[in-house]
DNA sequence: CTAATTT
């Protein structure tokens, strides 16, 4: 039956779109949270794609991606990002469950390939992030041979000021999304009318990237679709979000520990930075985990780490700010490809990036904020590179005088969540882990 | 120099 209606060029219209909604949906699941302007308004939920009456090109796309069915938050996010009029919304979902694909899906839903113009921008706070997303554009819009897409970011293409670009889509990072917008004006921010903050959190904070992401908010037109997605949200965050959008659905994960459960997390106890460094080159000396990354606090630390492990005859990648562009599009790459197991890296690489190999990340210094508190938001990014898509995961934080211990046992109350003291001599403790998970 | 962002 549904085959049928898709193959009918009528259900792009999203008044027959609706009326498949009211018939075929559902009521959302239990563990998520909805908050909307009107609690008494129906809200939907879908099971399957079909059931979103997406153009043939889109589900194709879609299906070519290896998708089957929706994730949990496609299932509720889904119907309300397509209805019709379109409909502001704030989502936390943990990482891995399918947040790029769901906001993807709506930007090229609503995309008019016969306009030569961007109506769709999508802001994420780094080059990798915004490369990622790029990709799964790329795939999902296999099928729609017309549809064009640009990166807005540093070291990306060139702009001549004035002269109108014509890509559909923009993905970027805010301050070249802001000089391309408002100094280049090489497009209209009044024409957009899908704009995505992806890891809205960090994007809309105070200490982020919070006035260049406004400032183009700013610019956009009333009618504009605003939607923000990430794992965390800071109540205080939150706060400012709903102020920010305009009458948002917010969806939220009402147990947010619930993202932990399918990662083991441990500290080894250090007294030094040599101490940090001796046990972490016995876990990697002594087994062989498949991939895994490497947080550290600084550049500098990242790139003495990555020197010390290289001379140890490890092969790692590192990727930090300091890099160049065209050097971080390598190394991404090359761990990706998984020529480097290893990527030893700053909060650069914190948030979004997924490569599905990695089932180690190291906390070679704990997550902290500016005022050198415990950083839970951080954490729980971090740790979430690993156990994506519900498989498992380990996270080994390396510990160092009682000021790290303190931060780490904030972080251990905040998520009320155990984490294991591992004897950094005891290797055999470590393995039997890694078999486990 | 916390990290990121600032073609």
């Amino acid at each position: 039956m549904h085959h049928v209606l898709i193959s009918d060029p009528d259900l792009a219209d999203n008044s027959l779109l609706n009326k498949m909604l009211r018939s075929e949906l559902v009521n959302c699941t239990s563990d998520l949270e909805v908050l909307r302007k009107d609690p008494n308004s129906p809200l939907y939920s879908v099971k399957s794609f079909e059931a979103l009456s997406l153009k043939p090109e889109i589900l194709k796309g879609v299906y070519g991606m290896g998708f089957n069915a929706p994730s949990k938050i496609q299932e509720t996010a889904l119907p309300s990002l397509l209805a019709e009029p379109p409909q502001n919304m704030i989502a936390q979902s943990q990482s891995g469950t399918g947040k790029t694909a769901a906001f993807v899906l709506t930007m090229l839903s609503r995309v008019d390939t016969s306009l030569n113009y961007p109506q769709c921008l999508c802001l994420a706070p780094t080059y990798e992030l915004a490369l990622q997303i790029g990709h799964v554009v790329e795939q999902m819009s296999k099928y729609m041979t017309s549809l064009r897409m640009v990166y807005a970011v540093r070291g990306g293409m060139r702009v001549t000021r004035g002269q109108l670009i014509d890509p559909h889509i923009v993905i970027g990072t805010p301050g070249t999304v802001l000089d391309w917008s408002t100094k280049f004006k090489v497009f209209d921010l009044k024409k957009i009318r899908v704009f995505v903050l992806d890891e809205a959190d960090v994007m809309i904070a105070t200490q982020g990237h919070q006035d260049q992401s406004i400032r183009v908010q700013r610019g956009l037109s009333k009618d504009c679709q605003m939607l923000l997605f990430s794992a965390t949200y800071d109540s205080q965050v939150m706060k400012f979000a709903q102020a920010v959008v305009p009458d948002p659905i917010v969806i939220r994960l009402r147990r947010e520990e619930e993202s932990l459960k399918n990662i083991k997390q441990f500290f080894i106890r250090c007294s030094s930075l040599q101490e940090k460094f001796h046990a972490l080159s016995n876990i990697y000396g002594a087994i062989s985990i498949g991939q895994s990354m490497i947080f550290c606090h600084t550049r500098k630390a990242a790139s003495w780490l990555a020197e010390q492990m290289t001379r140890q005859g490890h092969a790692v990648g590192m990727l930090s700010g300091e890099l160049a562009v065209e050097q971080r599009a390598a190394v991404i790459e090359r761990f990706r490809s998984a020529k480097e197991k290893v990527l030893i890296t700053t909060n650069v690489s914190a948030r979004g990036i997924d490569v599905e190999q990695v089932t180690v990340v190291v906390n070679f210094d704990l997550p902290v904020n500016m005022k050198g508190e415990a950083d839970c938001e951080t954490y729980l990014h971090r740790i979430g590179r690993t156990g994506r898509f519900g498989k498992r995961g380990l996270a080994i934080n390396m510990v160092d005088g009682s000021r790290s211990m303190a931060i780490m046992q904030v972080i251990e109350r905040h998520f009320e969540r155990t984490i294991q003291k591992l004897d950094p001599d005891d290797i055999d403790q470590v393995e039997a882990l890694e078999e486990d998970s």
